[in-house]
DNA sequence: AAATAGTACCTTGCAATGCACAGTACTGGC
DNA sequence: GCCAGTACTGTGCATTGCAAGGTACTATTT
């Protein structure tokens, strides 16, 4: 597969998903890996990255299926970031296909 | 713009643009950031690329309007790709707009 | 009680790709 | 002669994802 089309990509299904609900990093990895090909070093250095950048919150929770979760939450300044990098993405694909025919 | 979409996109573009009919670099770059954001510093290593890995034939052709152009012809191998590719991208595009769902 | 599998997180070094920037060279119009 | 437009080439950098390794907790099997 080419792992070169995930680059940007995997980072914006990650706000999206976050943006849905709060989310930790175990289960998108899973729910990710369920679709497009990634490995668990991918998933958690973008958590820190978007952290950083302000667009999550994260919080601990205990699991019963192992060590605790750490949960992300998403900012209301990821809220925009993520509607912006989804319509960059609707454009960006729509345009990639208008030039394959 | 979130240049990181273009990872591994634009060579699809060229290779597809290519498969169409025989183009020259500067004509490629011309169509391609019509709509999608790119310089001619990233088009050029690209056909050079695909020309080493035995996708692409060239060949010289003068031109009134300036130097002679540097043509790019698909050759069987490069059809293949081409095909290839043109799925993988589908395929893609189509998990990342599930999830995003 | 020890071993195993599954869950959950984290870090480091590497490779691939596109971009900015710079440079060369030809043609035609002012 | 100079500039804009056409056309091609090369170098160094930044970003990103991946492979590979590690830690640690819980539940199940042996």
């Amino acid at each position: 597969m080419n792992s070169q089309f995930n680059k940007g990509v995997i980072e914006l299904c990650v706000l999206a998903l976050v943006n849905a609900k709060d989310r930790y990093g175990y289960e998108l990895v899973e729910r990710i890996s369920k679709r497009v090909e990634i490995s668990e070093g991918t998933i958690y250095p973008i958590l820190r990255r978007l952290t950083q950048d302000g667009f999550f919150e994260t919080y601990l929770q205990e699991s019963s299926e192992g060590p605790p979760r750490k949960y992300y939450r998403i900012t209301s300044q990821g809220r925009e970031a993520c509607k912006e990098q989804v319509q960059q993405w609707k454009t960006f694909s729509g345009h990639v296909d208008a030039l394959l025919k």
